[in-house]
DNA sequence: AAGTGGTCTAGACCACCAC
DNA sequence: TGGTGGTCTAGACCACTTG
């Protein structure tokens, strides 16, 4: 008999109900946790109550609030970390996939402290997928690099880039937790003139979940770019996997 | 005593176990639906059985089930529609919001059946974000348009378009189901060069959640872009919001 | 009317993290 | 060691869609 649903709407001072029926419960907490981001009172990087803690506050179970903070996450407003707890999301950082300007530049020019980690550097063999992307000989050698960086010291993304070593000769010996673009422009007089940027909504699964430190299924967005030099010859391959909640995309087009 | 859970690895036939702990049994569950739809046995939006009948057909529950259901739907593999079901999710249409290319077109030429619906076009009054965003006087009068589009049969996007009535007067007694941006260049000589678009991933709410009959909380991305001429004047402002597994971003990016 | 997903309850044990 | 989220069970009623 205790299988009553509802009855809270009382509580809720939320004044969009356009709908006709009634709004679930785990909606009208998420309106109210929104509404402590919005004004402030939970402001960014702070930390939630528990789950059990929220849930005995609204009356409901971990199952309801958990919908409820499921939601927040996926619009952004909060994020999870490991089995720490829940957190409220920063701004998002404003970013132009089709300029090379550095990461730790514009971070920092929006407010963020940023930090890169290089978690690999080797030399490979270019296997099907990449020839046919490059142009370059299946089997031939190529550059692997793999980072993860952090805003705030929280990790936000993680990329693995392949550079043709025909215009970079031994860039591996340098060191890749500064810009690599800067790297190849000064060190090599690489300039970047033609930029195919591909990218796409999807959940961050296996590797790259794990190695950002969040749950397989965390909502991110896949970013790839390919780059040629004016002559077309084939510069990088990138691909990028961000936690959809730290970018916003902005490009700018003329012509 | 019968809360026994996992002893299901057995039955997964799964490769990829590269971790050392145990893959709990909603991403086996995940993996064998994957494969299903990776080797055709389920094609694109065809659907799956009820999750009902998945938790039975499993040994499992529902709550589960919805786990495993929710992961490929964040990775954008499957779709719910309504009450009705899930379904496999068709290949992404491949878009770029940098160039003026009409809808219809682009997805005709990508093997889809496009369709668009005019759900509202009235002339209001600019109000204070909007005249931030293109210069225009808030006040002043400005024409709207709201359309909802569909990929075969799906509903994939709404859009709410903002147009300086002084480059293109008149334009309200047109059909805006077809292409905006033909019926601009053809009846008005508009030609647009300098784009600005911005975009983000995001969950669907409220109002747009309804348009598309989708649940609110259904991951989306959302889009806008500002246009302006050659002599910088403002054209349009055009937002989308589109369902996450619908779409990849194409951009070109020259000098 | 029957079936679907949507919402919700009231518990449980596990794995990991911080203290 | 205690608390957190992560995973899971076994049910329930509701709202909507379809026939």
């Amino acid at each position: 008999m205790s299988t009553s649903q509802g009855q809270r709407d009382a509580a809720s001072a939320s004044a969009d109900d356009t709908e006709n029926s009634r709004t679930p419960f785990y909606l009208q907490l998420r309106d109210r946790i929104a509404a402590q981001i919005a004004t402030g009172q939970l402001s960014a990087h702070s930390r939630l109550p528990s789950e059990r803690t929220l849930s005995e506050q609204y009356q409901t179970t971990r199952v309801t609030a958990r919908l409820a903070l499921g939601q927040l996450e996926a619009e952004g407003k909060l994020y999870r970390s490991n089995r720490r707890g829940w957190f409220v999301s920063p701004e998002r950082i404003i970013y132009d996939p089709s300029l090379d300007v550095s990461f730790t530049d514009y971070v920092t020019k929006q407010g963020g402290v940023p930090r890169t980690e290089t978690l690999q550097s080797t030399s490979l063999t270019v296997p099907v997928w990449l020839a046919q992307k490059s142009g370059l000989e299946e089997g031939s050698e190529i550059y692997h690099i793999q980072r993860r960086r952090y805003i705030d010291g929280r990790a936000i993304l993680t990329e693995n880039i392949y550079v043709n070593p025909a215009v970079c000769p031994g860039l591996l010996r340098f060191d890749f937790n500064q810009s690599l673009w800067k790297l190849m422009r000064h060190e090599y007089g690489v300039s970047l003139s033609d930029k195919h940027v591909t990218m796409y909504p999807t959940a961050l699964t296996d590797p790259q979940a794990g190695i950002l430190g969040v749950t397989p299924g965390t909502a991110g967005l896949y970013v790839n770019r390919i780059s040629r030099n004016s002559e077309g010859v084939f510069i990088e391959f990138d691909e990028e996997f961000w936690l959809h909640d730290a970018l916003c995309i902005s490009v700018h087009a003329k012509g």
